[in-house]
DNA sequence: TATGAATGAGTGTTCATTCAT
DNA sequence: CATGAATGAACACTCATTCAT
C-alpha cells in the first residue's frame, strides 16, 4: 500500500538528519527502510526531491507546533515566548527529525531554485507568526520596540543560534535553552 | 618557495567557503590555485586536514580581529558592543573568507574528533573574549546580569543566528546588522 | 479488446523509429500509449520482442507496397524501376513508420538468431520480388545485364544507401531520389 | 607514457565496432585495455567524447586510404572507380576498425551538435574527394553525366548500401564488392 | 486484461588519494 | 618540491522485468 513509500521518507529524514545530504547514501537509506535502492528513485525521482520532501515534512510539523504555541497565550509578550519556547522545545524532540533542517536548512545548498524558494516560502510563513505575536504585544502594551520587523529578525536569529549551540556542539550550557527566553523578556518588556 | 603551497591553501579558502566541503574537489582546487592536484595531498595530506588548516586560518584572523576590538573600549558594555560589531563586520569583509567557517563550523561534520576539539578549543578562545567583557562591565557598572556565562552564550547565538540570516538567506532586513547591538544593549544594559 | 494491445505497438512503432531500440524505454512507450508499464511485458514478454514484433509490422506494410508497384508495371525494366521508387516512397511517408527499419535493421543487433532469422525470411522475400522484376526484364529484352543476382543485390544496395542518406544525414539533395532510378536505368537498359 | 591512454582508444575503437555505442560499457573497455575504469573519463571525459575520438581516428585513415587511391590514377573514370574499390577494401580491413563508423556512423544519434558537425565536415571532405574525380573524368571525357554532385551522392550511397550488407548481413553475395565498381562503370562511362 | 509498486543489477561518472618520474 | 597519470571504490540514477492485486 503506502507502507514502503513513507518508510523511505521516514528513513530519509532520520538520515540527512544524522549524516546530511551528501554523507547520506541511497544505499543507506534504503537499507534502513528495508526497501530496494531503486525504488526512491521511482517514488521521489532525485536525491534532492526526496530531500526537500523530508525537510518540507519536518517543515510542516514545525510550524503546526508554533501555532499552537501562540493560540492561547494571554499577550502579546507570552505569545512570543510561548513560540520561543515551542521553537526550542521542537528541536530537543526525538520524534521531530528536527535536525534535518539544521543540517541542510533551505539557506544553502539547494540547487534548483524552485526548491530553495519553496523552502523559504515556508519559513517566512513562520517568520509571520511571531511578527504578528509582536505586533499583538505592541497593541495590547506588553512589548515595547520600535520596529516590530527588526525585533522579529533579531530574535529568529537568537532561536537559531541557540539551536545551533545546542543541537550541534558539545559546549551548550545547560540553562541555555532556559536563557534565551529571559534574555529576550529583558529585551523588549514594557517596563 | 612559499608560493604554491599558500597558493593551495588560498584557493582552498575560497571554494571552501563558496562551495561547502563536499562540492569542493581537489580538482578544483588545484586548478585555482595553478597546480597539481597530486601537490594538495603532498603539502595537506587529506581533503579535510586542508579543510581544516583553511577554517583555522580564518579562525585565526577572527580571533585577532575581535580581540583588537575590545582592546580600546571605555567600557564593559562598549567592549561587548565593539565585539559584536567586529563580528559581523568581519563576516561581510570579502577577504575574510568567512564561509569556509560557516559552511562547515567547526561543530559538525569533522570526522576525526581532534581536528574537531582543535576548532572547538579556538572557538572557546573567543568566547572567553565576550565574557571577559562581560564581567568587566558587571565591575565598572555597564553591565547588568545575573549570569555572566549564561548571557555570553545567549549573545553568542545571536551572533550566530543573525551571521547566518545575513549570509545564507535572501531575506535579512538591510538594518539586522546594526539592530543586534541595539538589541542586546536593551537587554543587559544597566538602566 | 484491441485497444490496448495495438495502443502499445503503435507507440513502440514511433518512439524505436525515433530514439533507437536502446533510448527507447517501456516507460516511454507505455506513457504514449496512455498505458502501465506491466503491460507491455504482459502483452509482448520482453524489449526485444516488441521490437520484433514493431520491424516485422513495419516489413509487412513494406512487402505490400513493392509488390503493388511491381503488379502493373509493362514490362521488367519498369517493374524494377517502380520497385525503387516505391522504396523510397515508402520511406518518406510519415504513417509507414519507415524508420524503425533504419535504426535497428535486422542485420545487427538482434541477440536472439531466432529473431533475427525472421527478420531475415522477410527480407530476402523482398529482394525475390525485385529478381523477379530483373529476370522479367532479361526476358522482355528491356534489361542488359549478365548476372541477375549480382545487379539485384548492388541495386538493393543503392536503395538502403540512398535511403539512409536521405533519412539520416542532412546534406542529402533535393533530387537524390530522382537520380537513384535514373542512375540504375542507366547502368541496366538495354541499349 | 602514452601507453595507456592509446590502449584505451584502441579498446574502445574495437568493441564500439563490435557492440556498438550503448553495449559498450566503460567497464569493458576498460578491462579489454587493462586499465581502471577511472582512467577512461580521466583522458576522455566522457563516453561520447571517447566515442567521438574512436570515429575520428578511424575516419582519419579512411580519408587517407582514399586520398592516396585516387592520386595516382590515370583518368577520372579510373579515379572513382579505384576510389570505390578503396572505399570497400577499407571496411574489409581487420585493422581499420572500419565497423565504429557503420554502427554509429555520424548520421545518428550524437546528442551534441558540435560532434556530430565535426563528424559531418569530416565526411564531406571524402564526399568532395569524389566529386573532383568525377570534374575530372568530364573534363578528361572518361565520363558522361549530367550533375556531377548528384552522380556522386548516388555512388556514395551505393558504397554505403553496399558495405552494410556485406559487414552486417549473412547474405551478401561472394561477388558483391566486384560487381559495384562494374555496376557503376556501366552507368558513368563514356560509350 | 490491466495496474503500478517493487526489484536489483547495471550504467556512466566522480574523486580523494597514490606513486613513478 | 612538483607533476599528472593512474587507481578503484563509491555514487546517483536507470530500466527491463516481476508480481500481488
Amino acid at each position: 500500500m503506502i507502507k514502503r513509500k513513507d518508510a523511505v521518507l521516514e528513513a530519509a529524514k532520520e538520515l540527512f538528519g544524522v549524516y546530511g545530504f551528501t554523507a547520506t547514501t541511497f544505499k543507506k537509506i534504503a537499507a534502513k527502510a528495508g526497501v530496494a535502492p531503486g525504488l526512491l528513485a521511482h517514488h521521489y525521482g532525485t536525491k534532492e526531491k526526496l530531500f526537500l520532501e523530508a525537510g518540507l515534512d519536518v517543515l510542516r510539523n514545525f510550524k503546526i507546533a508554533l501555532e499552537a504555541s501562540v493560540a492561547d497565550s494571554p499577550n502579546g509578550l507570552e505569545g512570543v515566548l510561548n513560540f520561543c519556547r515551542a521553537y526550542l522545545d521542537f528541536s530537543l524532540d526525538c520524534h521531530s527529525n528536527w535536525l534535518v533542517l539544521v543540517r541542510c536548512s533551505p539557506y544553502s545548498d539547494m540547487k534548483t531554485s524552485s526548491n530553495r524558494e519553496m523552502m523559504e516560502q515556508q519559513f517566512s510563513g513562520i517568520h509571520r507568526i511571531l511578527e504578528g505575536e509582536i505586533e499583538r504585544g505592541i497593541e495590547d502594551g506588553s512589548i515595547q520596540t520600535e520596529d516590530c520587523q527588526a525585533t522579529a529578525q533579531v530574535i529568529m536569529a537568537i532561536l537559531v543560534g541557540a539551536n545551533r549551540t545546542k543541537v550541534l556542539t558539545p559546549y551548550a550550557s545547560g540553562t541555555l535553552y532556559k536563557d534565551v527566553p529571559e534574555f529576550i523578556a529583558k529585551a523588549i518588556k514594557k517596563s
